[in-house]
This record gives C-alpha cells, sequence and structure tokens, in this order.
DNA sequence: TTCGGGTGTTTGGTATACCAAAATGGTTGA
DNA sequence: TCAACCATTTTGGTATACCAAACACCCGAA
C-alpha cells in the first residue's frame, strides 16, 4: 500500500494541531525552525505548507512566515454558502445514485451518534458528525464533488467544533439527521433537501453566535491557545 | 506589484500548451527533461506540476511520470455537475449582490459576444464567453465561490472548448446569455437561475455529443496534436 | 524628536547532488 | 516459447547550500 511522503506525514501533524488548537489561529509557521523540530529538512516542510495553505489552513505571504489562517465571519459564511451547494448537490444526487450499502453505512452512522450523543466528548461526537455528510457525499457518486466538500471541510473544520461546542442540542441535532435519511430511504429529494438545509441554516446561525461572543470575550491570537 | 514565481510561470506554460492541444491528453511531463528544456532547475518543475495537478490538469502517478489529464466522459460530466451548482448559487448570490458596476461588466461582455460572435476566432469568442461566466461569479461577492468555480474552469476548459467548436449555434448561446443578464437586471433568481440551467443542460448535451464522436473518430493520445 | 538611510536578519525561491524504490528490458534456463 | 531473474534506467523525494529580496531595527542628522 501507499506509504505517505515525508511531506504529507508533517502535513498531517500540522493539521492535527492547528484543528485542535494546538496551532492557533495567527501562530507563524517558520519553514526553517519547524522543519528542525521536526528533524527533517525544508523541502518536505516545504511541500507540506503548501498542502494546508490549498486547504485552506495556512496563509501564505510574500517574504514573510506563512501563518495559521484566522478566517473571519465574513470567510466562513463565504465557505459555508458554497460547502451548502456542495451539500444540497450531494444529497440531490445520493437520492438518486445511493446504493443499499450507501443507505445501510449512512443509517449506522445516524445511529451511532444518536446512541451515544451525551456519552461521546466533544470530538469524537463532532467526527462521526462529520463521517455522516461525508457518506452522504459518498452515495453521491461523484468523486470531483467529494475532494471539493473534503476541502471545505478542512477550512471549516475549526469554525464548526468550536461553535458546536456552544450548542450541542442532542435533539435538534438528531432529528435533522433523522429527517435527512428518511428523506434518502424515500428517495424524496425534495424533503431531504429540505431537511439539510434546515441544518445549514442552523450551522450558519450557530457560527454567527460563535463569532459574536469571540469578539466580545477574545483579546487576541495570543489570548488563545497557549504555545 | 508581485511577479509571478519561476514555478508559476511554468505552469502557466505548460496550462498553455495543454490547454491548447500542444500536450495533448496523455503525454507525459518528464520532470528532468522538461526542466531542462525550459532552462530551469527540477524545483520549480516540481512546484509547477503541482499546481497543474491540483487544478485536474496534469494526473500524478507513484513512480513515473505525470501525464496530461485524459478525462473520461464520466468524469467531465462529474465535474460539470459540480460547476453547475456553483454557477447557479454564484446566479442567486449575484441577484442579490450585484453593483451595478458589476451588472455593467456583465452586460459588456454580453454584448462583446453577441455583436461579435461570427468574427472572433473559436479561443478568442470561447475566452469571452468564459468571462462572462467570470464575471457573473465576481458579481456574487464570494472569494471562496470564486476560487473553486476557477479551479473548475481550469479541469474543463479542454472539453468545453473542444465541445463548443463543434456546435457553436450563436443564436442559441446569445438568447441565453440575454435572459440571465435580463434575469440579473431585475433580480429575478428564479428566471436566471432557469435561464442558466438551460445553458448547462446544453453543455451537458453538447459534450456528451464531443466524447461519442471522440470514440468514434480518434485512435488515441498520439493521433491528436502532433508533438 | 522625527525622519531617513544603512545594515543585519529573516525569508522564499532556486540549484544541485544524492538516495532509494520502482519499472522496464534483456537474457537465460527449463 | 514462456517465465523468472538480474541489471540498468528512470523516477520521486529529500538534504543542503546559496541568492536575492523584504523587513525591521538602530543610529545619525536635521
Amino acid at each position: 500500500m501507499a506509504e505517505q511522503t515525508r511531506a504529507e506525514d508533517i502535513a498531517n501533524r500540522l493539521r492535527r494541531s492547528i484543528l485542535h488548537g494546538t496551532l492557533p489561529p495567527g501562530a507563524p509557521i517558520k519553514e526553517r525552525d519547524t522543519a528542525a523540530e521536526m528533524g527533517v529538512s525544508r523541502t518536505p516542510m516545504r511541500e507540506a505548507i503548501r498542502i494546508l495553505a490549498n486547504e485552506g489552513l495556512l496563509l501564505l505571504r510574500p517574504a514573510r512566515s506563512p501563518v495559521v489562517a484566522s478566517p473571519t465571519l465574513a470567510e466562513v459564511r463565504d465557505a459555508i454558502e458554497v460547502l451548502s451547494a456542495l451539500e444540497l448537490l450531494s444529497v440531490r444526487l445520493a437520492c438518486d445514485r445511493a446504493t443499499e450499502a450507501d443507505l445501510d453505512e449512512i443509517r449506522r452512522l445516524e445511529r451511532e451518534l444518536s446512541d451515544n450523543f451525551t456519552t461521546l466528548d466533544d470530538i469524537d461526537r463532532f467526527e462521526v458528525d462529520m463521517a455522516f455528510h461525508l457518506a452522504i457525499v459518498r452515495a453521491a457518486h461523484n468523486p470531483a464533488l467529494a475532494g471539493t466538500h473534503r476541502s471545505y471541510l478542512g477550512r471549516l473544520w475549526r469554525a464548526r467544533f468550536l461553535s458546536a461546542r456552544r450548542k450541542s442540542s442532542r435533539d435538534s441535532v438528531v432529528s435533522q439527521h433523522r429527517a435527512i435519511v428518511a428523506g434518502l430511504e424515500t428517495r424524496d429529494s425534495a424533503a431531504a433537501q429540505a431537511s439539510l438545509q434546515a441544518h445549514l441554516d442552523r450551522l450558519l446561525a450557530n457560527v454567527r453566535a460563535f463569532f459574536e461572543t469571540e469578539t466580545e470575550t477574545e483579546i487576541g491570537p495570543e489570548a488563545s491557545g497557549a504555545d
């Protein structure tokens, strides 16, 4: 099986640090220093930085170190607009193309979330939620869509994760997921899209609320996640 | 102003060759040889190859030279499905957000195409057509959408260009563009989306017809564009 | 005290060499 | 004639050094 290159490995480690907050928004990634810390040369480090910049997690600046992206509310909202179009397309295509195996997997993930909603910790619950949406996209059987959707998940991960922690309303999430599954099972595209739209509207509202409290309580990048 | 890096310059030159057919589908891009031909080192060549692979124009293979992508009908169709969702979103947002300057630019491009349809050569006409669609996306004022849309234009460019050459029906294209502009001007999102949908349906039909004749008349990558 | 210039440091980009792995082609033996 | 093995070539990835540009800081002069 294809092993990861050193660049991919470095990118994964940095991505994890960014998504989990160890590298907070605004933190610089000094190419030479970080390469030395990881015991690698600049070439794979440079490649890894490129990978993460393409995913929207790092912001490249001319003649300066790249920094961890710190998307504004407008940028997050813009990305959610595109994500919404992609997820609505995936639901529409999945209604037409999902196999029984696809539907089984989607049901399994829906059940896993609803059965364990209060016992899962924040990160695990969030990842099951993401897996649910990814399973729907896979059921659309359109690799181009899957790739683009995945890149939006990357760039929106932290905003979604942090906003979801503020308001994890079990009944609402679970009922919306169930409604989406029901629409898929009955191949009722309009119903499935309407349920997903409600879910996405709630996401946008949560993100807005999150940014509002961010500007009230946070001083700046330094005030978050210690280095 | 920010000049291009050598890698970006190389990527642009290779992209042009790919899009214009000088480098046909399936042609290998040998990193060392092509770098030597262009008088550059492997480092920027490697970076340029990465850029084009991210745009879907090159296909990377393990332990083999990358080749010019040769998308199948299924891959092109998949990409058009996503492009359609993105363009429909852009029209919907543009109905809400377009400034008068945006509308002026869209009108100007529509007029340029309709006034010069038969006198423009294939490439120029195609590029005005693309500029028209790009202007609508700009009018949506969503940079994330603009970026993703641009990457789909890149990967679909050749299929669209070659299929458009087969059937360049002036009256149909021009009337659909006018209908889209009218919808934008009156901020009638439903009408603008319906006109765009018709335009996109025709694109898909053209691409299908193109692939059907491709499989009938073409022997293989060697039979197209001499090297 | 402020502004401008110079110097040093940091940085991205590039060139080049080397390594290891994979693929391909040829030869030999059954 | 076919299959297997070996050698050579091709390839991507990585390490390291160097260069030029940009930025920041300090000092001197007005």
